[in-house]
DNA sequence: AGCACGCCGACT
DNA sequence: GTCGGCGTGCTC
């Protein structure tokens, strides 16, 4: 109180500051301001602030208050970090959002948002204290231990020591070495941003009279003939560029440093200390002038008019109609209104010929970001883009939390790719989703584009909450590919099959080698075959983790869990009754490809699974080979249809179709339907049109109907219509708490498949959760209710309630097996 | 996230 | 007994 009176009587106000905190950690802290930082404290910037015990932190400053806290005293904030705030209010906001959105804390949202190098945190450091006099009589051998190890090496950290001793527990043991004063524990915080910082060198004015510069040149030639050099070298320089660095002087003179550094004492050059970019971008400025096609131009006038009712547009164009191009205008327009544009891609997408293709639109002004990309460089990119310097950035999901003036406009480019959505760490959130809200923020508008768009995605845009703009025809001219299905069951009567290719397929394929063209065989299943059966007792050899069949895998001759990486050998009698009779039963892609190299002895096959681009460079590997042509078949799980632009892939052979369409989840069509349709896509390139053979016992599924017209609406809207008709329930009970996720989306996705397993067994009476459109779930309701399980029977109860508040509960009360949970809302 | 505190099982 | 693991609660 008296410190109050003190500062009225100053006239000075005391502030407190609201901070987040970079900690999973619920709420806000508060902590006071110090009267010679009251001008510095400004919302966005930040600050340092001890944090329990000793740690140190940096924090955000959320918001400045004058009310002194009633319940606790405020520490002091210990530094303000910034001139001006580093996180704008906007982007404060969208934290706020993303952390109530996708239920977790701001200090998560913070972490994940703030390059790691704007965070500095302090690390305990343990010395050896000087007074000690290396006595080590006394110590016991975990003390011995520590002290030796300090020896040895003379700073510590905690984990160091707790790896030293190979136990968890180690502060009691440092605090009694403390207190025997042999150690020393110490907070440490280190800057991690550092600007590269480069010298920079003027020739002295004087010497722009010519005769001092003579007479300069008399003096050095005789006693100094390197700084002679040095200084010609400058004069060469200087023409062409406007400031000259002390490295490329050194470069271009053959000089040493310390020739110019004498130079810089006597004056003749003036040295400056200049903070340059580690970006290095050359303004190509090869403004590549392109027309539009006729459907281009279409699409684009058909965004432009949509653009001016709705905030988000799908563009559902097939693959290669040209969508960049499209991207491109928007792009221009948006910048021409003063606007920054957000452009966001897969990772797998960024590549630097994209990223090339785009910096000949825009030059220096756009920037990227990316996972790749160290710590340095993200805050570079940070800067640039809060004060305004890049006025376009091409980046990855973590891209949308980049600090932007004013977004004009979004681009979410293969809207449907899973890679958006951030799985492990929290915020668990899709960038897609994350872009709408942002972009809402600025006022900005959205384009999602896609050849298979996501299906929650293409409802939005049917049921016109979205626009919807489409281009169906290939740029160029070239046709979508044909696509053939072909029946197993047929070929294999007419014994015109062999191995798992059908005629049809194999006549394809030697047709392509033969027109030096390349070709891709589709297997949904990586390892030689899913399992192993005992033909006279049926026995199976099983996960003993998992509990599911183990897939053969031929070159380690091991049968392989796919769940948990179990391994065990193949055996070759039955370990149930001792018989002989193994027998593989089914087919991936190593038997794929074991089986075609018979069939084509000639032919280069390669393979493209997990199994092999396991390691470092060897998708990369794959990838190349097929661009130069040294691949001819490509056989590979899902992989190959992650939006990977091949070279000359005329073929397209989808071994079988049927364990596509047998996803085990109530997703299923729409997994199965992208999938073929991504697959289909890569089919025909470079001007010809090409060719799709599914191979499928089951010719009129309606899945595969839907690929062959190309035809998204009635698929997905069957889907819809069907989950419709339910009614609410007042309580259920949880039966099962598998139901228990981190992530929301994950958690909704289990109730529902919960939800029909449930219902194989009792029906009607259970009624799930089954919307697929997942990335609104929060607020959907849960159509379901568990069961509530009597001695005599089932008895089904309903209840009217969102995910949300199953989540909090969930989260708040304990719950478990058999308890009940009340949904706040009134349920009728 | 760290760190302290308290409970509980397995060792000298 | 006592050490260390682990669950729980708190940090402005």
């Amino acid at each position: 109180m008296l410190e109050f009176a003190e500062a009225a009587h100053h006239g000075r106000k005391t502030f407190f500051v609201e901070v987040i905190l970079p900690l999973a950690i619920a709420k806000n802290y508060t902590y006071r301001v110090p009267f010679e930082m009251n001008g510095a404290v400004e919302v966005g910037k930040r600050v340092v602030v001890q944090f329990g015990k000793s740690k140190l932190y940096t924090a955000i400053i959320d918001k400045i208050t004058e009310t002194p806290p009633e319940k606790y005293e405020a520490k002091y904030i210990l530094e303000v970090l910034d001139d001006r705030p580093v996180v704008t209010q906007t982007q404060l906001q969208f934290w706020k959002w993303m952390a109530e959105y996708y239920m977790c804390n701001d200090g998560e949202v913070m972490n994940a948002a703030l390059p790691t190098a704007l965070k500095l945190a302090s690390e305990t450091k343990i010395t050896l204290n000087r007074e000690f006099l290396a006595d080590k009589s006394g110590l016991n051998d975990r003390e011995f231990l520590i002290v030796e190890a300090l020896d040895l090496q003379p700073e510590l950290t905690v984990s160091d020591i707790a790896k030293l001793l190979g136990q968890k527990t180690v502060m009691p043991i440092l605090k009694l070495l403390f207190e025997k004063s042999i150690i020393n524990i110490s907070e440490e915080v280190s800057e991690r941003y550092k600007p590269r910082m480069r010298t920079f060198l003027t020739l002295n004015p004087v010497y722009q009279n010519q005769d001092q510069l003579k007479e300069l040149f008399g003096l050095l030639e005789k006693r100094a003939p390197k700084q002679a050099d040095a200084v010609l070298a400058y004069m060469k320089l200087s023409r062409h560029q406007k400031a000259v660095s002390k490295n490329e002087l050194i470069e271009e003179s053959g000089a040493g440093s310390s020739s110019i550094n004498s130079l810089i004492e006597k004056e003749v050059f003036i040295a400056k200390e200049k903070n340059v970019s580690r970006l290095h971008i050359e303004d190509e400025g090869l403004f590549d002038i392109f027309e539009l096609s006729a459907q281009q131009q279409e699409a684009l006038n058909s965004i432009r008019q949509q653009f001016e009712q709705k905030d988000v547009v799908l563009l559902h164009g097939v693959t290669s109609s040209g969508k960049t191009q499209v991207y491109i205008r928007l792009m221009e327009e948006a910048l021409a209104a003063g606007k920054q544009v957000l452009y966001l891609l897969p990772e797998i997408a960024l590549t630097t010929h994209v990223i090339e293709r785009l910096r000949q639109y825009f030059g220096t002004s756009i920037g990227v970001y990316h996972s790749r990309f160290n710590d340095n460089e993200r805050v570079e990119v940070w800067q640039k883009v809060l004060n305004g310097e890049y006025r376009v950035v091409l980046g990855a999901r973590s891209a949308v939390f980049l600090p932007f003036q004013e977004l004009g406009l979004i681009i979410i480019d293969e809207e449907h790719e899973v890679s958006y959505k951030q799985f492990d760490p929290a915020p668990r959130y899709n960038a897609r989703d994350a872009a709408i809200f942002l972009a809402n923020k600025h006022n900005g508008k959205v384009l999602l584009g896609s050849a298979t768009p996501a299906f929650e995605t293409y409802y939005n845009a049917r049921s016109h909450k979205y626009g919807l703009a489409e281009m169906t025809e290939r740029f160029g001219g070239t046709e979508l590919p044909l696509i053939e299905v072909i029946s197993i069951a047929e070929e294999t009567k007419k014994k015109t099959i062999q191995s798992h290719f059908t005629s049809v397929l194999m006549l394809d394929v030697q047709q392509a080698l033969a027109n030096k063209e390349q070709v891709i065989l589709f297997q949904n299943r990586r390892g030689y075959a899913p399992l192993l059966l005992c033909k006279v007792c049926a026995y199976t050899p099983k996960c003993i983790n998992c509990d599911v069949s183990l897939t053969f895998h031929k070159h380690s001759g091991k049968l392989h869990c796919h769940y948990c990486g179990y391994k065990e050998d193949s055996p070759t009698i039955c370990p149930a009754c001792g018989s002989t009779h193994l027998e593989y039963k089914g087919f991936g892609t190593e038997k794929i490809e074991d089986e075609l190299s018979l069939l084509l002895p000639s032919a280069r096959i390669a393979r493209m699974d997990l199994d092999t681009t396991r390691s470092r460079n060897s998708l990369q590997t794959i990838l190349n080979d097929l661009e130069e042509k040294k691949i001819d078949v490509l056989v590979g799980t899902q992989m190959v249809a992650k939006g990977l632009d091949f070279a000359d892939v005329t073929v397209i052979g989808i071994i079988n179709a049927d364990s596509m369409l047998k996803f085990p989840d109530y997703r299923a069509n729409e997994r199965s339907f992208q999938l073929l349709a991504q697959v289909s896509g890569r089919a025909g390139r470079r001007g010809k049109q090409g060719k799709v053979v599914i191979q499928t016992y089951d010719v009129n599924h309606r899945v595969i109907k839907q690929v062959i017209e190309n035809n998204y609406r009635d698929l997905y809207f069957t889907e819809m219509e069907e989950r419709k008709n339910f009614s609410y329930p007042p309580f259920f009970r949880v039966i099962n708490l598998d139901i228990k996720h981190k992530d929301p989306e994950i958690l909704y996705n289990q109730a529902a498949y919960l939800a029909a397993e449930l219902r194989k067994h009792f029906g009607e009476r259970v009624i799930g959760p089954e919307t697929p459109l997942v990335s609104r779930i929060r607020n959907y309701y849960i159509k379901s209710i568990m069961l509530k399980f009597e001695k005599d029977g089932v008895s089904v109860n309903k209840v009217k309630t969102t995910i949300r508040d199953v989540i909090t509960q969930f989260q708040t009360t304990k719950l478990s097996k058999g308890s009940i949970i009340q949904p706040d809302v009134d349920p009728y």
